[in-house]
RNA sequence: GCUCCCUUCGUCUAGCGGUUAGGACACGGCCCUCUCAAGGCUGAAACACGAGUUCGAUUCUCGUAGGGAGCGCCA
């Protein structure tokens, strides 16, 4: 049997990070099996669809690589199919037609609630009910009244539902069009999904689903239902805390492999393993290593990953990344050193690429100060004359490698009695303009030598105004 | 309210009857060191509670408490 997953999202809303780790544990289990990833695309309503969430969706998926081998398959599309078996179920007497209003059942479900009860419908029409002019009438499901459901859920073990507690639920609206609960049933048994792997939220929902399946003469698919992703702050993910656009991810310069790795082990693990590349992810990945409780976002978890995965990856699959942070603050990267040899200076500094490209903004722009801080203790008139011997060395350096730009500076500073850090640190201000920077030979070399010459001529005079500033008072 | 699910360091987790309860993030210390990082070593830090089952429970069962989900003509 062909192993089929899907990742059911509905266009309502944005991609979040808990939908993305739901497709990744339905990619990774198809792929680990050698089976289909299906996207399908439930839009059964209307009303509160839209192409942009579809387009966030697709574009989410397409950035983390979730790549699907069919679809999307969009449910608006098979509305036919959903009216046909809706047809089949009233003419078996499996589903009835119901003219109770919505307000109707509002006011019931207040009662209820009021008198201390179950909310549920109470199957007013069920056993036939005469049209009402006016009201178009829905179609509800004849839930079956006794008996139970249970469900053998990959993640949980089994799980006991009474049919009692259940109520008949709606298949198709008013307009026509059906319901979840119908389409979702009626798509994953024409896919042929062999494994329902969804979110926790739908466990309570699985055993009305059973019944609708046994009522189509359905096979069940596996289920595998998955704790929640909590916010931060250990509440549900919504758009108050941590439940953001996956792709605001890009743009804050995470890597999409860092970001899977990073929800993987959320809920799933594999020993006391923390870092996997997507193969292995692929090949150790199992529905029976999932755990059941739900986990909290991480935000400095994902960060030290992120940099994890920047140390790791090769400079030039970084680069282009690179390449979009600093045109996205305002640089241009054509106006410094190439991107790919700055994240080989930078890389072990860098939570983000964004952070990465702010922490290197004076390769590729020119400051207007020195940081108030570090010039007051670094650029002082003791070190003038050293820094004027750097200037003249570098001027006259034949090439400009961190290797002889190193030995320079040790010249230098052995001749003027200096320890290296004496030189080496009022020279990464007078080049850098701050206290922080990677090693001072790899600074230089990337920051050039026209720029570092000019640098430090800026620091020569900032010295000496000082130096009349101070002999003035 | 009813039904269902969950519960190991602050957080993510390992553990699948007998362990000094392990790892990771974050935090502290030390080392390395031209700054900042990265890295190495190290420290503090957990089995929610109560009953059972058992020679023995973090592990199995049942309660309690706490958290979550569902109870829509949303998905």
């Amino acid at each position: 049997m062909q192993i089929k997953t899907r990742f059911a999202p509905s266009p309502t809303g944005f991609l979040h990070i808990g939908g993305v780790r739901t497709a990744l544990f339905c990619w990774l289990f198809a792929r680990h099996a050698g089976g289909k990833f299906v996207l399908r695309i439930e839009d059964t309503d209307a009303r509160r669809s839209t192409p942009e969430s579809i387009d966030a969706i697709l574009q989410g998926l397409e950035w983390v690589g979730l790549d699907w081998d069919e679809g999307p398959v969009f449910q608006s599309d098979r509305f036919a199919r959903y009216t046909e078996l809706a047809t089949a179920l009233l003419a078996r007497g499996q589903a009835y037609h119901c003219y109770c209003t919505p307000e109707e059942l509002a006011a019931m479900r207040e009662a209820q609630i009021a008198a201390g009860q179950n909310p549920r419908y109470n199957r007013k029409c069920r056993d036939g009910a005469a049209p009402r002019a006016g009201i178009s009438p829905v179609v509800r499901f004849k839930t079956p009244r006794d008996g139970e459901i249970t469900i053998h859920d990959a993640v949980r073990g089994p799980v006991v539902y009474a049919n009692a507690e259940l109520d008949d639920l709606v298949i198709m609206r008013a307009d026509g069009s059906p319901t979840y609960h119908f389409s979702v049933v009626i798509d994953d048994a024409d896919m042929q999904i062999t494994h329902v792997i969804r979110g926790d939220d739908h466990l309570n929902n699985t055993p009305r689903q059973i019944n609708l399946i046994e009522a189509l003469g359905f096979g069940r698919p596996e289920y595998a239902h998955l704790p929640m992703i909590l916010g931060e702050d250990g509440t549900r993910l919504s758009k108050r805390h941590g439940a953001v656009n996956i792709l605001e991810y890009r743009e804050q310069g995470y890597l999409p492999d860092a970001v899977l790795n990073y929800l993987v082990r959320l809920g799933w693990s594999h020993g006391d393993q923390e870092l996997f590349t997507l193969d292995e992810m692929i090949e150790l990945f199992r529905l029976e290593d999932v755990n059941a409780s739900a986990s909290r976002f991480s935000s400095e978890k994902l960060a030290w990953l992120n940099q994890q995965y920047i140390i790791r990856s090769p400079a030039a699959e970084l680069a282009p990344g690179l390449d979009a942070q600093l045109r996205a603050i305002g640089l241009d990267p054509d106006s410094g050193p190439a991107v790919a040899d700055v994240i080989e200076g930078f890389r072990e500094r860098a939570t983000t690429l964004r952070e990465l490209a702010e922490a290197c903004g004076y390769l590729y722009r020119d400051f207007d100060a020195f940081e108030a801080k570090a010039a007051k203790k670094h650029l002082r008139p003791v070190i003038r004359d050293g820094l004027n011997d750097l200037r003249e060395a570098f001027a006259e350096l034949g090439g400009w490698e961190a290797a002889a730009i190193q030995a320079t500076i040790q010249a230098v500073a052995d001749r003027r009695e200096l320890g290296f850090g004496k030189l080496g640190q009022p020279l990464r201000v007078a080049v850098t303009g701050g206290g922080v920077s990677p090693p001072i030979d790899v600074t230089i070399e990337l920051v050039g030598r026209e720029r570092s010459l000019t640098r430090i001529d800026a620091a020569l005079a900032y010295i000496d105004a000082r130096a009349a500033a101070a002999e003035h008072r």
